[in-house]
DNA sequence: CCACACTATTTAA
DNA sequence: TTAAATAGTGTGG
């Protein structure tokens, strides 16, 4: 199994997105520090092939819209087969939230067909390899409570406020660019 | 298997 | 604010 790491550098720090040959893995929030200084530099892998350059673009610009608060455009292939099958299903239903709108974890349970499993409906949540993407930042607790969020409630709360205010076709011209390749995980 | 101990929950007391 | 209920998953025996 070969990966490709693709950093993107915004103005909100330098995400991560992992891709297998199936499709994207995982998006990684940046860093709690600012990435400070000397991390030794990656290694660059090998040229990405054509296909993996869509990918890469596609994400680009989906990783562009969702830190804008606007709906996602056409996104790769997600590779989710690390997931089990509740917590698959759990990440599909997640894609069917409508940008600027919130489920809570019990919608979202009842929706799978299992009303009473909420609480396993966060644990998936947490489980997810690619947030911002698959929005479980728009999943919150009953009673107007915000839940939790793998990356840090900060980030949550900062998505949904930008969703919220998105205007219609409202800008929020966020700039992601290709840093740098590499091949490990 | 079985038993527990975890959860980004929810509801009732 | 606390406690109990509840479901899925990982771990240890």
């Amino acid at each position: 199994m070969t990966y490709a790491r693709f950093h993107f550098r915004t103005p909100d720090g330098v995400f991560t997105a992992v891709f297998s040959p199936d499709g994207l893995l995982a998006v990684r929030f940046p860093p709690p520090r600012p990435a400070t200084s000397k991390a030794s530099p990656e290694p660059p892998g090998p040229a990405p092939n054509p296909k993996l350059r869509g990918w890469f673009n596609l994400a680009a610009k989906a990783i562009n819209a969702a830190l804008a608060g606007r709906a996602l455009p056409k996104l790769p292939p997600l590779d989710l087969a690390q997931g089990t099958e509740f917590h698959q299903a759990v990440w599909r239903a997640l894609t069917e939230i409508p940008t600027g709108e919130t489920r809570t974890y019990k919608q979202i349970a009842a929706r799978l067909g299992r009303p009473k499993a909420a609480r396993a409906v966060g644990q998936a949540c947490g489980a997810n390899p690619i947030p911002l993407l698959i929005p479980c930042h728009r999943v919150v607790a009953a009673g107007g409570r915000l839940g939790g969020f793998s990356a840090g409630l900060a980030w949550k709360e900062l998505l949904l406020e930008r969703e919220a205010r998105s205007p219609r076709p409202g800008h929020f011209p966020i700039r992601c660019s290709r840093t740098n390749w590499s091949s490990a995980p």
